[in-house]
DNA sequence: GCCCAATGGATCGTTACCAGACCATTAGAC
DNA sequence: GTCTAATGGTCTGGTAACGATCCATTGGGC
């Protein structure tokens, strides 16, 4: 190796991916702040219906001041992806989801680096959750979120939320901070993918057959069994998006 | 990345970990360039004696306006770290490596979420390298990346530095921009902890042997003793870290 | 010997973002 | 009915970081 740089080398230094804008991160505070309560809203953390945090308390969360915040809000608002009402038990509210971007292109790149990086994610989750003694309420939240997938054939969008977080329910019962970060962010990167290709109702069954299968096999402490069955989980998706995506 | 978040919702919003400072970010934008100078330096992408890109290059590739740069070059100036040369042909070069910060706390979950974290990175990374077909060139890089190792068994810091090329070569060789980041970020983390504890003749050597397997498993196109190895080299590390900082 | 290109060094005006205080509105509690 | 706490809405001053421009120094090429 060496430093080459550039070309090939996405190498150690360089940050957190940040497009290009005025002040540092990603282009301005502002527009990732949007970015990131449409992410929150697109994973399922807030579904269609729930309130806001408090603006003070949310600012917090993202670590951004509440008038960029509130910028960001507003824009959601104008947007109509959530309404605010003031005074006491008021609050801002999610109203629908985000519509998807489907104008940005896309990047060869991409595909390929989300979709790999999701399998690593989501095969080492699903064996160190089965690896692990689960107390009585994370068996029933991950059930939970099992269950809840089936509940929704009608739309793409619906579904997708719902799986997010089955998904990233499976990550969260690791406790590994940097693995449920990591797996929000490609997550989210995946659903992005996802917009762009047909729903399709059968690949929509097959997956909660498989999140199934999953279940049981943490369930039942099987690190090796759910592993695979993770791993051919996103493999299914990766194939999908490949065949409808690469080489266009 | 890092950190998770505040103690209820280590959900999926919470942005980039941003501790406590007045504009966005790290803090601030001038310390998280510093941690980022530090970090290329200690993982070897800046060897000493190397110089480092010019600094609107640098700025650019970091992402950070030229002045924040210098303001971040002259601290690690005042360091001892670097030296600038004013002229054509000068420039800023690296004079020693960055002495440990063992000052800093030791967060009990930190450890837990670095070590694991890294070893399912590294896991995943010896797997698919193992998997891929690798030029020549490939080949030449890791092998002498793993015998580069074996060179230096005098400081724990030049060691370390040459650990951090040879496991970073490993990732960087899956092609995987966002596995290669995670790496070198998780490995930056393990590396401020073994900082913490003796350095020890005996493990160095046998870790270098553990290296000479893994290449072998690699271009043995072997996937799964790749990532049982290297599975095992991470839990060796995290045996030994665990031993020395946890509990206290 | 002169010039030139590449580099570090310095300065200036602008802006994005922040912190905090204050105002306005609301629903429930008393 | 009034009070009160929690919330969204507004305003102000401070500053970190930016982009741009110019200066200073240096070694090699002509």
């Amino acid at each position: 190796m060496d430093r080459a740089e550039e070309p090939g080398g996405p190498g150690t230094a360089g940050s957190q991916p940040r497009p290009g804008g005025k002040h540092a991160r990603g282009g301005n505070v502002f527009e990732h702040t949007i970015a990131e309560l449409l992410r929150a809203i697109r994973l399922g953390k807030y579904l269609v219906g729930d309130k806001l945090p408090a603006e003070r308390e949310l600012a917090a969360q993202i670590r951004v001041s509440r008038a960029t915040l509130r910028q960001a809000l507003i824009e959601l608002q104008t947007a109509g992806i959530v309404t605010s009402r003031r005074g006491r038990y008021g609050g801002t509210f999610v109203t629908r989801l985000p519509s998807a971007d489907t104008d940005e292109r896309i990047d060869p790149g991409e595909l390929d680096d989300a979709v790999r990086f999701r399998l690593v994610l989501e095969t080492a989750a699903a064996r160190i959750v089965a690896e692990q003694d689960l107390s009585p309420n994370e068996v029933a939240a991950l059930t939970a979120a099992e269950t809840d997938c089936r509940t929704v054939f009608a739309s793409a969008e619906q579904f997708r939320v719902l799986d997010a977080r089955f998904h990233l329910m499976i990550a969260e019962l690791t406790h590994m901070p940097s693995l449920i970060y990591a797996s929000a962010s490609t997550r989210d990167r995946v659903n992005a993918l996802l917009d762009r290709i047909p729903f399709i109702h059968t690949n929509v069954e097959h997956s909660c057959d498989q999140h199934r299968e999953i279940v049981d096999a943490i369930l039942a402490s099987d690190p090796d069994r759910a592993a695979d069955l993770a791993a051919q989980h996103a493999e299914g998706t990766e194939k999908l998006l490949r065949g409808f995506l690469e080489q266009r």
